[in-house]
DNA sequence: ATAAAACTTAAAGTATACTTTAAGTCAAGA
DNA sequence: TCTTGACTTAAAGTATACTTTAAGTTTTAT
């Protein structure tokens, strides 16, 4: 193994993501690799950033097609750049503000629902099905 | 049908629950029937009460395991007071404040992240394996 | 050279939260 | 009375995100 491939199992090491688990993205087609002697993926370094880059998205609740479709965003040919991880960072915290707020406005409303013992389906917001499609989606 | 008790189709109706849906909780436990003319299911006006209180705690994301636990701290023999929910909503509050405060701390880890462009693994907080546990619970 | 560790694949298994299907029973209105 | 719609059950199907298993190959260390 030179210094810019790893093996699976090295890779998995480093990111803290089961070997298993990168063969199926692999699958999904997040994640990329070659193949070396006797047929045995070989991780380029730069997939070292990429599969964290899925764990933070991950993280902040995002599917993996989701991730799959903001990943596709980056480029093809050359290693993403700092700029290129940017706009996706900026992205997600986006939608973080989004999850975020929803879930203050949830807060909101469990609390207002303690005030009226939840006995008042009719009025409690929490009760509305609209809200409750909103707060799930 | 009485005043007080619901077929599975109206209670499906009223509270947006299809009946799939509430059969599957019954075998969970999560909402009792008894049966009517026919070995058909009749529901209690007070499910109706519990069964919105189970999509309200879905909203705020807890299984349905969960769900099941916090109910069973629920009176078995009387119909649930005002005081009984309230108690189920304090601690759902509780634990909505500590889902908004993770994702607060992710958004803040983020920003910190597009300020180094996530090209420093080491040094960014997003990137730390225990965090990152930490964040998805 | 040999044995252990690491790798390969496809397919099946796990968990959550349901829905759908199949085959049949029951209830309510014309 | 008859037909339609609502209901019943158990079992299988769906989606997401993986893990486990089985059977075999390759690499690495001694």
């Amino acid at each position: 193994m030179t210094d810019t491939f790893l093996t699976i199992g090295e890779t998995a090491q480093r990111t803290g993501v089961a070997a298993s688990a990168l063969r199926f993205y692999e699958t999904r087609k997040l994640v990329r690799s070659h193949r070396g002697p006797g047929n045995q993926r070989r991780y380029h370094r730069s997939m070292l950033r990429r599969i964290s880059i899925i764990k933070v998205a991950q993280s902040l609740g995002l599917s993996l097609e989701e991730i799959s479709s903001a990943l596709e965003t980056l480029p093809d040919k050359r290693t993403p750049t700092r700029r290129d991880w940017e706009k996706l960072s900026l992205k997600w915290r986006d939608q973080l503000d989004v999850r975020i707020a929803r879930l203050e406005k949830l807060r909101e409303q469990l609390s207002s629902c303690i005030g009226c013992g939840c006995l008042s389906l009719k009025r409690c917001a929490l009760y509305n099905p609209g809200d409750r499609a909103a707060a799930r989606g």
